[in-house]
DNA sequence: CGGCATATATTCGTATCCGAATAAACGGCT
DNA sequence: AGCCGTTTATTCGGATACGAATATATGCCG
Protein backbone atom coordinates (compact mmCIF):
# COMPACT_ATOMS: atom_id res chain seq x y z
CA UNK A 1 0.00 0.00 0.00
CA UNK A 2 1.11 3.45 -0.67
CA UNK A 3 0.91 6.06 1.68
CA UNK A 4 -1.54 8.07 0.54
CA UNK A 5 -4.15 4.81 0.19
CA UNK A 6 -3.31 4.02 3.98
CA UNK A 7 -4.54 7.58 4.90
CA UNK A 8 -7.72 6.73 2.70
CA UNK A 9 -8.60 3.35 4.24
CA UNK A 10 -8.17 4.57 8.03
CA UNK A 11 -10.56 7.42 6.87
CA UNK A 12 -13.64 5.66 5.38
CA UNK A 13 -13.07 2.85 8.30
CA UNK A 14 -13.78 5.46 10.56
CA UNK A 15 -9.93 4.46 12.30
CA UNK A 16 -9.54 8.47 12.31
CA UNK A 17 -12.15 9.07 15.20
CA UNK A 18 -9.88 6.94 17.51
CA UNK A 19 -6.54 7.05 15.95
CA UNK A 20 -5.12 10.46 15.67
CA UNK A 21 -4.09 10.90 11.79
CA UNK A 22 -2.48 14.23 10.34
CA UNK A 23 -1.41 13.48 6.56
CA UNK A 24 1.71 15.96 7.57
CA UNK A 25 3.46 13.08 9.83
CA UNK A 26 1.94 9.85 7.85
CA UNK A 27 4.84 10.34 5.56
CA UNK A 28 7.41 10.86 8.55
CA UNK A 29 6.48 7.62 10.50
CA UNK A 30 6.83 5.44 6.66
CA UNK A 31 10.13 6.55 7.14
CA UNK A 32 10.78 5.83 10.60
CA UNK A 33 9.58 2.14 9.32
CA UNK A 34 11.70 1.88 6.54
CA UNK A 35 14.87 2.80 8.42
CA UNK A 36 14.09 0.29 11.13
CA UNK A 37 13.30 -2.69 8.99
CA UNK A 38 9.87 -2.81 9.26
CA UNK A 39 8.65 -2.65 6.23
CA UNK A 40 10.27 -2.55 2.54
CA UNK A 41 9.27 -0.30 -0.72
CA UNK A 42 8.31 -2.89 -2.89
CA UNK A 43 7.39 -0.79 -6.24
CA UNK A 44 7.47 2.92 -7.45
CA UNK A 45 5.32 3.40 -9.75
CA UNK A 46 3.70 7.11 -11.80
CA UNK A 47 0.34 7.69 -13.50
CA UNK A 48 0.80 10.64 -15.71
CA UNK A 49 2.96 13.40 -14.12
CA UNK A 50 1.20 13.04 -10.61
CA UNK A 51 3.79 12.72 -8.30
CA UNK A 52 5.34 9.09 -7.80
CA UNK A 53 3.84 6.64 -5.41
CA UNK A 54 5.98 4.01 -3.40
CA UNK A 55 4.03 1.20 -2.32
CA UNK A 56 5.06 -0.69 0.99
CA UNK A 57 5.06 -3.88 2.43
CA UNK A 58 5.58 -5.07 5.99
CA UNK A 59 8.27 -7.35 6.59
CA UNK A 60 8.46 -10.11 9.26
CA UNK A 61 10.52 -8.55 11.51
CA UNK A 62 7.16 -5.68 11.19
CA UNK A 63 4.82 -8.29 11.72
CA UNK A 64 6.28 -8.99 14.92
CA UNK A 65 6.91 -5.73 15.95
CA UNK A 66 3.17 -4.79 15.47
CA UNK A 67 2.47 -7.89 17.66
CA UNK A 68 4.67 -7.01 20.41
CA UNK A 69 3.44 -2.96 20.16
CA UNK A 70 -0.34 -4.34 20.10
CA UNK A 71 0.48 -7.03 23.34
CA UNK A 72 1.78 -4.06 24.85
CA UNK A 73 -1.13 -1.28 24.60
CA UNK A 74 -3.86 -3.90 25.48
CA UNK A 75 -1.98 -5.49 28.13
CA UNK A 76 -0.09 -2.66 29.94
CA UNK A 77 -2.23 0.68 30.74
CA UNK A 78 -0.03 4.02 30.48
CA UNK A 79 -0.71 7.38 32.27
CA UNK A 80 -2.14 9.65 30.05
CA UNK A 81 -2.67 13.49 30.49
CA UNK A 82 -6.29 14.49 29.57
CA UNK A 83 -6.70 18.42 29.66
CA UNK A 84 -9.70 18.57 31.50
CA UNK A 85 -7.73 16.81 34.39
CA UNK A 86 -5.24 19.50 34.10
CA UNK A 87 -8.05 21.84 34.19
CA UNK A 88 -9.29 20.70 37.81
CA UNK A 89 -5.97 21.03 38.78
CA UNK A 90 -6.16 24.94 38.90
CA UNK A 91 -10.35 25.09 38.95
CA UNK A 92 -9.83 27.36 42.69
CA UNK A 93 -8.66 30.05 39.88
CA UNK A 94 -11.94 30.52 37.96
CA UNK A 95 -14.84 32.00 40.65
CA UNK A 96 -17.34 29.39 42.01
CA UNK A 97 -19.96 30.55 39.91
CA UNK A 98 -18.36 30.45 36.24
CA UNK A 99 -17.14 27.21 37.08
CA UNK A 100 -20.71 26.26 38.22
CA UNK A 101 -22.11 27.62 34.76
CA UNK A 102 -19.02 26.10 32.96
CA UNK A 103 -19.37 22.54 33.98
CA UNK A 104 -22.93 23.02 33.36
CA UNK A 105 -22.26 24.12 29.51
CA UNK A 106 -19.59 20.78 29.46
CA UNK A 107 -21.95 18.61 31.01
CA UNK A 108 -24.97 19.37 28.09
CA UNK A 109 -21.91 19.04 25.51
CA UNK A 110 -21.15 15.57 26.48
CA UNK A 111 -24.93 14.62 26.77
CA UNK A 112 -25.27 15.73 23.36
CA UNK A 113 -21.76 14.11 21.98
CA UNK A 114 -22.55 10.61 24.16
CA UNK A 115 -26.12 10.26 22.35
CA UNK A 116 -24.52 10.93 19.02
CA UNK A 117 -22.03 8.18 19.67
CA UNK A 118 -24.60 5.90 20.84
CA UNK A 119 -26.96 6.81 17.87
CA UNK A 120 -23.77 5.56 15.54
CA UNK A 121 -23.27 2.10 17.40
CA UNK A 122 -27.14 1.75 16.94
CA UNK A 123 -27.06 2.29 13.54
CA UNK A 124 -23.97 0.07 12.77
CA UNK A 125 -25.34 -2.81 14.77
CA UNK A 126 -28.59 -2.07 12.91
CA UNK A 127 -26.60 -3.37 9.47
CA UNK A 128 -25.61 -6.93 11.02
CA UNK A 129 -22.20 -5.23 11.04
CA UNK A 130 -19.96 -7.70 13.51
CA UNK A 131 -19.51 -5.74 17.00
CA UNK A 132 -15.94 -6.94 16.95
CA UNK A 133 -15.11 -3.90 14.69
CA UNK A 134 -16.92 -1.28 16.96
CA UNK A 135 -15.18 -1.92 20.26
CA UNK A 136 -13.35 1.01 20.35
CA UNK A 137 -16.65 2.94 19.53
CA UNK A 138 -18.34 1.70 22.78
CA UNK A 139 -15.29 1.97 24.66
CA UNK A 140 -15.27 5.77 23.67
CA UNK A 141 -19.38 5.80 25.07
CA UNK A 142 -18.19 4.13 27.84
CA UNK A 143 -15.38 6.24 29.03
CA UNK A 144 -18.04 9.63 27.97
CA UNK A 145 -20.77 8.85 30.56
CA UNK A 146 -18.34 8.25 33.26
CA UNK A 147 -17.03 11.67 32.58
CA UNK A 148 -20.93 12.42 32.38
CA UNK A 149 -21.66 11.31 35.64
CA UNK A 150 -18.64 12.96 37.22
CA UNK A 151 -19.38 16.08 36.03
CA UNK A 152 -22.70 15.88 37.18
CA UNK A 153 -22.01 14.97 40.71
CA UNK A 154 -19.53 17.41 40.52
CA UNK A 155 -22.10 20.24 40.10
CA UNK A 156 -24.31 18.78 42.59
CA UNK A 157 -21.20 18.91 45.12
CA UNK A 158 -20.81 22.34 44.48
CA UNK A 159 -24.32 23.52 44.72
CA UNK A 160 -24.54 21.52 48.45
CA UNK A 161 -21.31 24.23 49.71
CA UNK A 162 -19.20 21.59 48.75
CA UNK A 163 -15.33 22.69 48.50
CA UNK A 164 -15.69 24.41 51.16
CA UNK A 165 -17.55 27.02 49.27
CA UNK A 166 -16.70 30.22 51.30
CA UNK A 167 -13.22 29.41 51.04
CA UNK A 168 -13.29 29.26 47.58
CA UNK A 169 -14.86 32.55 47.51
CA UNK A 170 -12.52 34.11 50.02
CA UNK A 171 -10.13 33.71 47.30
CA UNK A 172 -11.47 35.83 44.76
CA UNK A 173 -11.85 38.58 47.50
CA UNK A 174 -8.66 39.18 49.47
CA UNK A 175 -5.39 39.34 47.89
CA UNK A 176 -3.16 37.14 46.35
CA UNK A 177 -0.97 34.38 48.09
CA UNK A 178 -3.84 32.51 49.74
CA UNK A 179 -3.26 29.18 47.93
CA UNK A 180 0.12 28.85 49.57
CA UNK A 181 -1.19 29.65 52.78
CA UNK A 182 -3.89 26.77 52.19
CA UNK A 183 -0.85 24.58 51.61
CA UNK A 184 1.35 25.43 54.04
CA UNK A 185 -1.57 25.45 56.45
CA UNK A 186 -2.18 21.78 56.03
CA UNK A 187 1.06 21.01 56.30
CA UNK A 188 1.83 17.15 55.29
CA UNK A 189 -1.34 18.18 53.01
CA UNK A 190 -1.22 16.86 49.11
CA UNK A 191 2.61 17.19 49.06
CA UNK A 192 4.14 15.37 51.47
CA UNK B 1 8.93 33.02 40.51
CA UNK B 2 11.60 31.53 38.31
CA UNK B 3 11.12 28.44 36.17
CA UNK B 4 12.64 25.84 38.03
CA UNK B 5 10.60 26.86 41.42
CA UNK B 6 7.70 26.97 38.88
CA UNK B 7 8.57 23.12 38.69
CA UNK B 8 9.54 22.47 42.10
CA UNK B 9 6.01 23.64 43.51
CA UNK B 10 3.92 21.54 40.89
CA UNK B 11 5.79 18.58 41.60
CA UNK B 12 5.49 19.18 45.73
CA UNK B 13 1.98 19.74 45.48
CA UNK B 14 1.10 16.68 43.25
CA UNK B 15 0.46 18.33 40.38
CA UNK B 16 2.97 16.67 37.69
CA UNK B 17 0.64 13.66 38.31
CA UNK B 18 -2.18 15.41 36.21
CA UNK B 19 0.12 18.39 34.33
CA UNK B 20 2.42 16.78 32.46
CA UNK B 21 6.05 18.26 33.43
CA UNK B 22 8.75 17.88 31.64
CA UNK B 23 12.13 20.15 32.49
CA UNK B 24 13.11 20.58 29.02
CA UNK B 25 10.07 22.24 28.20
CA UNK B 26 9.40 24.25 30.76
CA UNK B 27 11.91 26.57 29.75
CA UNK B 28 10.69 27.19 25.96
CA UNK B 29 7.19 27.19 27.38
CA UNK B 30 8.12 30.28 29.25
CA UNK B 31 9.76 31.76 26.17
CA UNK B 32 6.56 31.64 24.54
CA UNK B 33 4.65 33.34 27.16
CA UNK B 34 7.17 36.65 27.47
CA UNK B 35 7.14 36.41 23.41
CA UNK B 36 3.35 37.04 23.91
CA UNK B 37 3.12 39.41 26.90
CA UNK B 38 1.61 37.16 29.30
CA UNK B 39 4.43 37.02 31.67
CA UNK B 40 7.16 39.93 32.07
CA UNK B 41 10.78 39.44 33.91
CA UNK B 42 10.56 41.00 36.84
CA UNK B 43 14.52 40.61 38.10
CA UNK B 44 17.67 38.58 37.41
CA UNK B 45 19.72 37.47 40.55
CA UNK B 46 22.80 35.45 40.73
CA UNK B 47 24.01 33.50 43.48
CA UNK B 48 27.95 32.78 43.49
CA UNK B 49 28.73 31.69 40.32
CA UNK B 50 24.90 29.82 39.44
CA UNK B 51 23.47 30.15 37.03
CA UNK B 52 21.27 33.27 36.56
CA UNK B 53 17.74 32.91 37.78
CA UNK B 54 15.44 35.07 35.95
CA UNK B 55 11.76 36.41 38.05
CA UNK B 56 8.67 36.72 35.90
CA UNK B 57 5.35 37.69 36.75
CA UNK B 58 1.92 37.57 35.30
CA UNK B 59 1.15 41.04 33.12
CA UNK B 60 -3.27 41.97 32.77
CA UNK B 61 -2.58 40.39 29.94
CA UNK B 62 -1.19 37.31 30.40
CA UNK B 63 -4.21 37.08 33.84
CA UNK B 64 -6.78 37.32 31.25
CA UNK B 65 -5.30 34.70 28.81
CA UNK B 66 -5.54 32.77 32.10
CA UNK B 67 -8.80 33.27 32.56
CA UNK B 68 -9.73 32.45 28.90
CA UNK B 69 -8.15 29.75 28.59
CA UNK B 70 -9.45 28.33 31.58
CA UNK B 71 -12.73 29.07 30.61
CA UNK B 72 -12.44 27.08 27.72
CA UNK B 73 -10.68 23.74 29.21
CA UNK B 74 -13.32 23.47 31.59
CA UNK B 75 -16.55 24.23 29.48
CA UNK B 76 -15.23 22.64 26.23
CA UNK B 77 -14.56 19.35 25.92
CA UNK B 78 -12.12 18.15 23.34
CA UNK B 79 -11.72 14.51 21.23
CA UNK B 80 -8.64 13.31 22.73
CA UNK B 81 -6.86 10.01 21.53
CA UNK B 82 -6.22 7.77 24.02
CA UNK B 83 -3.59 4.84 23.18
CA UNK B 84 -5.75 2.18 24.09
CA UNK B 85 -8.56 3.14 22.15
CA UNK B 86 -5.92 2.96 19.26
CA UNK B 87 -4.95 -0.26 20.06
CA UNK B 88 -9.29 -1.46 20.30
CA UNK B 89 -9.27 -0.04 17.00
CA UNK B 90 -6.91 -2.97 15.51
CA UNK B 91 -7.87 -5.64 18.06
CA UNK B 92 -8.86 -8.51 15.16
CA UNK B 93 -5.10 -8.42 14.97
CA UNK B 94 -4.39 -10.45 17.82
CA UNK B 95 -5.85 -13.65 18.08
CA UNK B 96 -9.13 -13.91 20.80
CA UNK B 97 -7.39 -15.75 23.07
CA UNK B 98 -4.00 -13.94 23.62
CA UNK B 99 -6.34 -11.08 23.37
CA UNK B 100 -8.20 -12.46 26.52
CA UNK B 101 -5.20 -12.74 28.08
CA UNK B 102 -3.98 -9.41 27.45
CA UNK B 103 -7.22 -8.04 28.67
CA UNK B 104 -7.13 -9.84 32.13
CA UNK B 105 -3.81 -8.79 32.34
CA UNK B 106 -4.60 -4.83 32.22
CA UNK B 107 -7.77 -5.04 34.21
CA UNK B 108 -5.46 -6.51 37.02
CA UNK B 109 -2.61 -3.75 36.63
CA UNK B 110 -6.21 -1.24 36.60
CA UNK B 111 -7.61 -2.75 39.65
CA UNK B 112 -3.86 -2.36 41.61
CA UNK B 113 -3.80 1.36 40.48
CA UNK B 114 -7.21 2.43 41.06
CA UNK B 115 -6.72 0.70 44.97
CA UNK B 116 -3.47 3.21 45.39
CA UNK B 117 -5.43 6.45 44.14
CA UNK B 118 -9.05 5.59 46.43
CA UNK B 119 -5.99 4.86 49.35
CA UNK B 120 -4.27 8.50 48.60
CA UNK B 121 -7.52 10.18 48.64
CA UNK B 122 -8.67 8.83 51.58
CA UNK B 123 -4.75 9.48 53.15
CA UNK B 124 -5.32 13.29 52.40
CA UNK B 125 -9.17 13.40 53.22
CA UNK B 126 -8.04 12.15 56.25
CA UNK B 127 -5.84 15.29 57.06
CA UNK B 128 -8.78 17.07 56.73
CA UNK B 129 -7.48 19.06 53.41
CA UNK B 130 -10.07 20.64 51.64
CA UNK B 131 -11.46 18.62 48.80
CA UNK B 132 -11.25 21.65 46.27
CA UNK B 133 -7.93 20.53 45.67
CA UNK B 134 -8.16 17.06 45.32
CA UNK B 135 -10.53 16.94 42.54
CA UNK B 136 -8.63 15.94 39.90
CA UNK B 137 -7.84 12.48 41.54
CA UNK B 138 -11.10 12.08 41.86
CA UNK B 139 -11.91 12.47 38.36
CA UNK B 140 -9.03 10.17 37.60
CA UNK B 141 -9.97 7.49 39.34
CA UNK B 142 -13.94 7.97 38.26
CA UNK B 143 -12.46 7.42 34.92
CA UNK B 144 -10.08 4.34 35.71
CA UNK B 145 -13.19 2.69 36.93
CA UNK B 146 -15.21 3.17 34.26
CA UNK B 147 -12.28 1.53 32.14
CA UNK B 148 -12.14 -1.23 34.31
CA UNK B 149 -15.57 -1.89 34.09
CA UNK B 150 -15.02 -1.64 30.30
CA UNK B 151 -12.79 -3.92 30.22
CA UNK B 152 -14.42 -6.46 32.59
CA UNK B 153 -17.17 -6.54 30.43
CA UNK B 154 -15.44 -6.93 27.36
CA UNK B 155 -14.05 -9.98 28.76
CA UNK B 156 -16.95 -11.48 29.83
CA UNK B 157 -18.60 -10.86 26.16
CA UNK B 158 -15.31 -12.57 24.62
CA UNK B 159 -16.01 -15.51 26.83
CA UNK B 160 -19.29 -16.06 25.55
CA UNK B 161 -18.64 -16.28 22.07
CA UNK B 162 -19.25 -12.13 21.16
CA UNK B 163 -17.61 -10.98 17.94
CA UNK B 164 -18.17 -13.49 16.58
CA UNK B 165 -15.71 -15.49 18.13
CA UNK B 166 -15.32 -17.87 15.21
CA UNK B 167 -14.78 -15.27 12.90
CA UNK B 168 -12.32 -13.57 14.54
CA UNK B 169 -10.89 -16.90 14.96
CA UNK B 170 -10.67 -17.19 11.27
CA UNK B 171 -9.21 -14.14 10.22
CA UNK B 172 -5.58 -15.98 12.46
CA UNK B 173 -6.33 -19.50 10.14
CA UNK B 174 -6.98 -18.39 6.74
CA UNK B 175 -4.45 -15.87 4.51
CA UNK B 176 -4.90 -12.47 4.44
CA UNK B 177 -7.32 -9.94 3.12
CA UNK B 178 -9.91 -11.48 5.25
CA UNK B 179 -10.77 -7.76 7.28
CA UNK B 180 -11.26 -6.20 4.01
CA UNK B 181 -13.64 -8.95 2.33
CA UNK B 182 -15.65 -8.37 5.92
CA UNK B 183 -15.72 -4.66 5.24
CA UNK B 184 -17.09 -5.01 1.99
CA UNK B 185 -19.68 -7.75 2.61
CA UNK B 186 -21.18 -5.34 5.25
CA UNK B 187 -21.36 -2.67 2.54
CA UNK B 188 -22.61 0.52 3.85
CA UNK B 189 -20.59 -0.66 7.10
CA UNK B 190 -19.22 1.53 9.40
CA UNK B 191 -17.32 3.53 6.50
CA UNK B 192 -19.96 4.32 4.34
C1' DC C 1 -16.86 22.85 -23.20
C1' DG C 2 -14.85 26.01 -19.86
C1' DG C 3 -14.03 26.62 -15.31
C1' DC C 4 -14.00 25.58 -10.57
C1' DA C 5 -14.33 22.49 -6.69
C1' DT C 6 -12.53 18.21 -5.23
C1' DA C 7 -9.36 14.24 -5.20
C1' DT C 8 -4.60 12.44 -5.70
C1' DA C 9 0.02 12.17 -3.57
C1' DT C 10 3.80 14.07 -1.57
C1' DT C 11 7.37 17.61 0.15
C1' DC C 12 9.04 21.14 3.10
C1' DG C 13 9.94 24.44 6.70
C1' DT C 14 8.95 25.68 10.96
C1' DA C 15 7.13 24.82 15.65
C1' DT C 16 7.39 21.97 19.42
C1' DC C 17 9.16 18.64 22.52
C1' DC C 18 12.24 16.58 25.43
C1' DG C 19 16.38 13.80 27.07
C1' DA C 20 20.87 14.63 28.23
C1' DA C 21 24.49 17.56 29.35
C1' DT C 22 26.42 21.19 32.13
C1' DA C 23 28.11 23.14 36.26
C1' DA C 24 28.10 25.09 40.66
C1' DA C 25 26.59 24.58 45.62
C1' DC C 26 25.16 21.97 49.48
C1' DG C 27 24.90 18.27 52.92
C1' DG C 28 26.46 14.51 55.31
C1' DC C 29 29.73 11.11 56.39
C1' DT C 30 34.15 9.35 57.73
C1' DA D 1 39.06 18.31 55.55
C1' DG D 2 37.86 15.84 51.57
C1' DC D 3 34.84 13.00 48.87
C1' DC D 4 30.45 11.83 46.85
C1' DG D 5 25.66 11.98 46.07
C1' DT D 6 21.83 15.21 45.66
C1' DT D 7 19.81 19.68 44.70
C1' DT D 8 19.78 23.93 42.17
C1' DA D 9 19.02 26.04 37.57
C1' DT D 10 19.49 26.26 32.85
C1' DT D 11 21.07 25.27 27.93
C1' DC D 12 21.33 22.68 23.77
C1' DG D 13 20.74 19.73 19.91
C1' DG D 14 18.43 16.31 17.86
C1' DA D 15 13.82 14.06 17.24
C1' DT D 16 9.01 14.66 16.25
C1' DA D 17 4.88 16.72 14.62
C1' DC D 18 2.26 19.11 11.54
C1' DG D 19 0.19 23.05 8.70
C1' DA D 20 0.61 24.76 4.34
C1' DA D 21 2.19 24.54 -0.17
C1' DT D 22 2.69 22.14 -4.54
C1' DA D 23 1.15 20.30 -8.83
C1' DT D 24 -1.61 17.36 -11.58
C1' DA D 25 -5.98 14.91 -12.70
C1' DT D 26 -10.85 14.30 -12.45
C1' DG D 27 -15.77 15.23 -12.15
C1' DC D 28 -19.59 17.98 -12.82
C1' DC D 29 -22.61 21.91 -13.41
C1' DG D 30 -24.48 25.24 -16.22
Amino acid sequence: MHPYEMGLLLKQRHKEDSIKLRYGSLYTVIELLLARGFIVARETSRDGKRPERTIYELTPSGRDELHDWMADLVGQPVKEYPQFEAALCLLPILPPDEALALLRQRLRLLEQSAAALAGQIAGVAAENFPPLFLVETEYRLALQKAEQAFVSDLIQRIENGWGPLDLWRGLHQDREGTIAKLYQQYGGGPMS
